[in-house]
RNA sequence: AGCGGUGUAGCCUAGCGGUUUAUGGCGUCUGUCUUACACACAGAAGAUCGAAGGUUCGAAUCCUUCCAUCGCUACCA
């Protein structure tokens, strides 16, 4: 068998992951063994692969082949969500450029039409994960507007509205004039923009007298019900009673006095508008004012505005202020800077308005989740992502969840309307039902109702997800065994788009589903930990986001790099919680950011080191002969070591630090294994391995390919099946991990120790000229009690011997003609050199380390000569710094010797 | 404006009261094509731990204020 020079991941990784595939190693069926379940934060059926996705599902198939390979019966579920406003949005846009208008199709065919676009466009992301490597079960993917999940949406739906959870009602919501739909709090963004402040004068009526308002929306005037001052302002008291003219509209309106005035502000006058400023509709509220609705929904001036009617108010607003102007009530206008909402999915400008929808209450629910928090049933990574919920969560802060959208593609809100009356039902024939009993009338039929037009936010289905892709709304089987899941994987980004509500919905249905017993066992909460990944941001610090063009191609930083190294790359930076700066380059010419990282080459040549320290074993040459000495202490080593590591390992996976498992497996594999441990058992050239150290080492390989292979489960399985003849069936991916068993952290300090000698000899040894690389050398150490300890270690001698290419090693009493000496760890040694070293410049190097052990060790003598430090330090810390200080008098008085016998 | 996170060498990161005049990695610089690997090996340089005060015998680590940055919430029209 040969294997290539290099390691090349392209043909590699479509192998294996089809292998997988077809072997069925992800998908799940509940058996006698434990579960370990993740669902997926389902992608947007309209998405494609980015960076976010990249790390946030590169995290979660580490947990899931990790826990597979520790024997857990490992269920990672995948599927999209079906977005209403953003695929509504593509497919509208679509038809458009069909010649084809939503308003010329029924509610039918337009829904057609979206469920063609999805079979066509949607799941692309699913694809692209399968190049990442994800371990979902693919069997399982499901989609959030599928029959089942929406009948369990349907479900819950009514079941909160006989909980009197779920109300409808009158309220100011945010539009989108271009969705032609309400949005939830959350869907808006809010930024500084820069925009105009407009001084405006009314006239007062039946007076000279004039008022001046400040204004950003002055196309709003036309709407205006009242002018409104502070009760406290005495520049207008004496307008009480009086009314003020509206310009144009030339509407009479009341000056009213209400403490939400700021006086401060502007010239302390308030022109309100109720029908279309969230604060202006309460004022109204509270002084009866009317309400002129002067916007047509796509945002157009309405009738009752009189003036500019039907076209749209952004060209309005500069066509007013003309107006205005010529009639002389615009006194001035400054340059301003206020936050403007606008659509998360279109980007339009929110208008404020006043529409009848369907809420959840939140009040019950929010306390649920802080408390889930509170009490440890759901633990979040990094824990300070609690202040975040609980500043969203709190009874102050907390707002009904609008859930109705003026759309079609998504689940229609099961509520039908007869005489002014409203029947919530699974079915229209439930609806039926109901009507015919309320009415006593059974002549009643299915067309005399009318069903609500609106569908429901895409969250009321995704906060169902941890339970409805079991299908646990209908039966419960699954859901018994792998509810409640391990671990959520998300973006803060979307703690209460999602987390939040997730959490709300496990606690609020898992009990009447699953039992008490169940309940009382394994918990309510739909998941144990929550961990949250940073945002991907480009060098600037900004969200890679595919609108800003920051961001790298996802699929061609995979093909650049394989799967292996982007991963590598992904999770080598990202600190849990951390935000991750992505190293992609910048192209200024080609005004586009390259799809090339340094991070995830480190990954990549980290693949190929792994790869060419395989090239190595598999060319070694195996006898059946006795094991050398070193081979035998190496072996030793290196299993101890790899138990320590795996300690560390294991430890950082139980607080999600996962970059620095990585980072540790990366030193250890690079450092230990391939540096260090191959080197010790390294035959000379051209000689054979014995049988027993090549058996071990493939040994060691092969458990260091299963710890990495969560992290790189490409280049582990290719290096797996090459290190031994496999069976059918036996696989990397289902190997079994390994469990630390006890090493002996002395016996590692001491080849520490030794590594650091036979550093010291390299680096003497590369000061001689001219020395051959194989030229046998003599080193005798300083006769003392700790050097004879050291060297007592059964091999520890021949190690040193080897790695130090030295045909001697002896103590000595006496300094050796024609050497150089050294100090590595408390021993002085000595090297025999025929040749003239370098006095001076070894000189330099004694001189600079002397000085920086004098400082050293004034700093211990300045905290040790300091009784408040002697009396109040604990006994131990005192005994420290002691040893510290004649540790390092001991190596200063070396250092002095061997400065003495240079200058000789 | 209120609240929160973060701030350690050019970049990422460990440490979160004394084992540290600070950990590891990337990059940089200097050698070396040494029989697995130049996607490598061997060395080196690079940090007054965001700033200023304070608590303490002792602070990167705790407290206060400030600055920067990223957010969340609420907005003064």
């Amino acid at each position: 068998m040969s294997l290539e020079k290099r390691y090349t991941p392209q043909t590699i990784e479509s192998k294996w992951y089809q292998h997988w595939l077809e072997k069925k190693y992800f998908h799940s069926k509940p058996d006698e063994r434990e579960a370990y379940t993740i669902v997926i934060p389902p992608p947007n059926v309209t998405g494609v692969l980015h960076m976010g996705h990249m790390l946030n599902n590169t995290i979660q198939d580490v947990l899931i082949r990790r826990a597979r390979l520790q024997g857990y019966n490992t269920c990672w579920v995948p599927g999209t969500d079906h977005a209403s406003i953003a695929t509504e949005a593509k497919v509208v846009k679509k038809l458009r450029a069909k010649g084809i208008k939503k308003s010329d199709l029924t509610r039918e065919e337009f829904m057609q039409h979206a469920w063609e676009w999805k079979e066509e466009y949607g799941g692309i992301i699913l694809d692209q994960l399968k190049k990442l490597g994800a371990s979902c079960d693919w069997d399982r993917t499901r989609f959030t507007m599928e029959d089942k999940l929406s009948k369990a949406v349907l479900k819950v739906f009514v079941d909160l509205y006989k909980k009197g959870k779920i109300y409808r009602g009158l309220r100011m919501t945010n539009w989108d004039p271009e969705a032609l739909t309400v949005l939830s709090n959350e869907e808006v963004i809010h930024s500084d923009e820069h925009s105009k402040l407009y001084h405006v004068r009314y006239k007062i009526a039946n007076s000279d007298e004039w008022v001046t308002i400040a204004t950003t929306r002055p196309e709003t005037i036309l709407g205006d019900s009242a002018v409104a001052v502070h009760p406290k302002d005495e520049r207008y008291a004496h307008l009480k009673g009086k009314k003020a003219i509206i310009p144009m509209v030339n509407r009479e309106v009341p000056i009213i006095f209400d403490r939400y005035v700021t006086m401060e502000f502007g010239t302390g006058a308030l022109k309100v508008t109720p029908a279309h400023d969230m604060n202006d509709y309460e004022i109204g509220l509270r002084h009866n004012l009317e309400v002129i609705d002067t916007l047509n929904a796509n945002g157009t001036m309405s009738e009752a505005a009189q003036f500019y009617i039907g076209e749209d108010r952004f060209s309005v607003r500069k066509k007013i202020v003309k107006d205005l102007e010529a009639l002389g009530h615009i006194v001035n206008v400054e340059d301003y800077q206020n936050k403007v909402g606008r659509s998360e999915r279109t980007n339009a400008i929110i208008e404020p308005r006043l529409t009848e929808q369907w809420f959840v209450s939140m009040k019950e629910f929010a306390a649920t989740g802080l408390k889930a928090v509170e009490t440890g049933e759901v633990n979040f990574h990094p824990k300070h992502f609690y202040n975040m919920y609980h500043n969203w969560l709190n009874e102050d802060n907390i707002k009904d969840w609008c859930i109705s959208r003026q759309l079609w593609w998504g689940q229609r809100i099961p509520a039908w309307y007869y005489e002014g009356e409203v029947f919530v039902a699974e079915t229209a024939q439930d609806a039926l039902n109901q009507a015919q009993e309320k009415f006593k009338d059974k002549n009643l039929t299915l067309e005399d109702l009318k069903q609500d037009e609106d569908v429901l936010d895409t969250w009321f289905s995704s906060w169902l997800w941890p339970i409805s892709v079991f299908d646990g709304f209908e039966k419960q089987d699954e859901l018994k065994y792998y509810y409640p899941t391990n671990v959520l994987v998300t973006g803060w980004d979307i703690m209460f788009f999602w987390v939040a509500r997730m959490v709300m919905a496990g606690y609020e249905w898992s009990e009447d589903l699953l039992g008490k017993e169940h309940i009382q066992k394994y918990g309510k909460q739909p998941f144990k930990h929550v961990y949250y990944t940073g945002m991907v941001r480009d060098e600037q610090r900004r969200k890679m986001s595919k609108s800003l063009g920051n961001s790298p191609d996802a699929l061609e930083l995979l093909d650049n790099y394989g799967a292996d190294g982007v991963r590598f790359g992904m999770l080598s930076s990202a600190a849990a919680g951390n935000d991750i700066l992505f190293d992609a380059p910048y192209d200024k010419t080609q005004k586009k950011t390259l799809s090339e990282s340094e991070k995830c080459n480190q990954g990549l040549n980290f693949a190929n080191k792994i790869w060419q320290a395989l090239r190595l074993i598999k060319g070694w040459q195996i006898e059946d002969k006795k094991q050398p000495k070193v081979n035998t202490l190496a072996a030793k080593w290196m299993d101890n070591r790899f138990n320590q590591a795996l300690e560390r390992l294991d430890n950082s996976f139980k607080d999600f630090r996962l970059s620095e498992a990585l980072m540790d497996l990366y030193n250890f594999t690079w450092g230990d294994f391939c540096s260090w441990y191959l080197e010790m058992i390294k035959p000379p050239y051209g000689e054979a391995i014995d049988r027993k150290t090549y058996e071990q080492a493939i040994g060691f390989f092969e458990k260091i390919t299963i710890i990495l292979h969560p992290f790189m489960p490409f280049v582990t399985e290719e290096i797996w099946h090459n290190l031994n003849i496999r069976k059918e069936g036996e696989d990397c991916i289902i190997s079994q991990y390994p469990k630390v068993t006890v090493f002996d952290e002395e016996f590692l300090k001491t080849v520490e120790n030794a590594k650091e000698l036979i550093t010291k000899i390299r680096e003497a040894r590369a000061k001689i000229k001219g020395l051959k690389k194989h030229t046998l050398m003599q080193l005798y150490v300083e006769k003392s009690n700790n050097a004879q300890l050291f060297f007592d270690t059964p091999n520890i001698k021949e190690l040193i011997m080897k790695m130090g290419v030295l045909d001697v090693l002896e103590m000595t009493t006496t300094e050796p003609e024609s050497s150089v000496a050294f100090i590595a760890g408390t021993e002085k040694y000595y090297l025999i050199v025929k040749q003239e070293i370098d006095k001076g410049a070894e000189t330099v190097k004694l001189k600079k380390e002397k000085q920086r052990l004098e400082g050293f060790l004034i700093g211990i003598a300045k905290k040790l000569s300091n009784e408040r430090f002697v009396n109040n330090a604990p006994e131990k810390v005192v005994a420290l710094e002691r040893k510290k200080q004649a540790d390092t008098e001991a190596k200063i008085k070396l250092i002095e010797e061997q400065l003495k016998s240079l200058s000789l």
